[in-house]
Parts: structure tokens; sequence; C-alpha cells
DNA sequence: TGAAATCCTAGAGAAACGATGGACATTGTC
DNA sequence: GACAATGTCCATCGTTTCTCTAGGATTTCA
């Protein structure tokens, strides 16, 4: 049940334009050193993600890359799909994937792995890169030394 | 996010397994037969299962596997987990096999992840070898000709 | 004794993963 | 116009993982 680093470095990479809404477009280089991502392997991803229509790419000097559409209108299950492929565990319940299975519509299994597909769709597709760009809470509280000693 | 074979047919063998409780100990060429899964590596899979507790193992002439447990106490979570590995998208929100990252933790995406792992944890640790023996409802409803005609 | 099983170890073959490298086109600046 | 910075495109490559195969040793029962 593994995401891999191609779409963590993917969700990654539109935090980090999400982010910098000042400036016009940035380049593969700067996200690369930002978050520790080999450039070149960033390039591919952020290729597959401007042909998904998720990010625009500005060729030339001081090019780069941006948002194609607002941060709230980009869910991190779209983002994982272009990158990684479906979301479902198997293909048997995968609407964008589908692929048939010998032992259905009579499988137990099936049904176990629809809930899960729902499970897992229930978060990714809720979820916006303007969800991820909120740091947060954090996990301890620090107690600082009080005054009286 | 793929469920690898391994996790289905071991998920197989244990419905065939709960589903014929009269008989003593299956052989793994019977379940494989069934299921058409490769009966020699059925074996490595039932052979994990076994050194889980999950399975029992009876050697020699009208040998074969059987339940350790009672299949209410077998989850599927727990064979994935012996089978394949964690549950979690990512190591830095797993429990059983907890990685760092570099970026905890102020990392937006690691409330994703755990959001994630709790979806899923939530319908695999939930769901019981018993409930995948109750055969899914049918899809649609065969209309019996009537006697009217 | 022999058939039917599990047990154990090794490894082949293919696919996926995670990059790396180079040539080329485009753009802005000096 | 030269040049540097950038995206684009395509090819390649090493490693790991997955899925399965192979062979033999051991145990058990009839």
């Amino acid at each position: 049940m593994n995401i891999s680093t191609k779409s963590e470095y993917g969700l990654r990479a539109l935090i980090h334009l999400a982010s910098n809404t000042g400036r016009e477009a940035l380049p593969a280089r700067e996200i690369g050193e930002r978050w520790h991502v080999p450039v070149k392997y960033l390039e591919q991803i952020l290729t597959a993600l401007k042909e998904a229509g998720i990010v625009e790419s500005q060729v030339g000097a001081s090019g780069g890359y941006r948002l194609a559409r607002p941060a709230t209108l980009i869910t991190a299950g779209e983002v994982i799909r272009v990158l990684d492929g479906r979301l479902a565990p198997v293909g048997c319940v995968s609407t964008y994937d589908y692929e048939p299975c010998e032992f259905e519509p009579a499988c137990g299994l099936k049904t176990l792995w629809a809930r899960t597909r729902a499970a897992i769709i229930g978060v990714l597709d809720q979820t916006t890169i303007a969800d991820l760009c909120i740091p947060p809470k954090p996990q301890k509280l620090v107690v600082l030394k009080t005054a009286s000693k």
C-alpha cells in the first residue's frame, strides 16, 4: 500500500508552487533544491503534471512552473492518479482503471477492496493542495520556564 | 496503492480454510487448484501465515493447513501486514514499521498520510476472515417469471 | 515401502522504481 | 547577436521488488 516517491515529490512541488503566489514562475531547480528532489527527475514529474493540466510551464530564461488552477481546485487524489496510477487497491473496484477479475461478482474480497477504495478516496479526493499548505498544529506544547524561580 | 497478489492469494486461502470447518486439514494443492494459485507459491504464503500464528500446519500424508484461530479473530489487516508489510502509505505515519522523515514534524503531507492510513486501517482492521466468507448480496435482483401467463 | 504432504533454500524472469544524461528549443538580458 | 538559464524530449540504466519456478529433504500415514 505504498505511495511512491513520485507522488510524494509531486505533491511537495505543488505545495511549494501554491505557497509562492507572489512570483510568476518557479524553476524546477529551485523546488528540487528546497525539497531534496533530483532536478531531472522532478522535471519529468512536472511534465506529467503539465500534461494533466495541473501546472503550466514557461520556457526560457526566468521560466519555470506555476499552478494552472487555484490550489483549492487541485486534489491530492488527482495528483496521485496522474503520477502513481489508480487509487483503488485492485483493478476490479476501480472506476478510472477498471480491470475485470475472474471471480466476479460472487467474490468475498471485492467488497473489502471496494470499502478500502472508498476510504482512501474519501481522504485523498477531499484534500486539496491548499489544505496541505496550512502547517499542521504542533504535536507537543512546549512549556516555557516560569519566571517564578 | 496496490495490494499484491500475495495478500490476495493469502486472503483467498484463509477464506477457503474458514469455509471448510468440517475437515481436518486442507492441503495447499487443493486450495491452489480451486483459486488458480500456483501451489508452490501458495506454500510460501501459507508458511508466512504459519509463522505469524494465523494458520497451523500438519506435515505428512493427509496433512495440510487449518486456521490457528476462529475466523472471527483474524483480521484482513493482520494478514496483509504479514504478507505485504505495513498498511500505512509511508513510513512516517506507521506504528508497526515507523521510519523517520527529514521534514517532520512540520510537514504538510504527514497529516494527509496519517488520515489516509487511518482510513485504510479503519476498514482492514475491522474486517475479519469470517466477514469475508459471507457471500455479498446480489447486485441485481433476478425477477422470476410469474406463473400468471 | 511408497505416496502425499510440508519444509527449506535458491534463483530466474519481468516489471517497476528512481533516477541520470545529453541534445535541442526557447526566452530574456547584456 | 551572444550567452546563460530554462523547459522539452528521448534514451538508458542500475536496483529492487514481485511473482513464480525448481529441486530436494523431511515427515506422516496406509
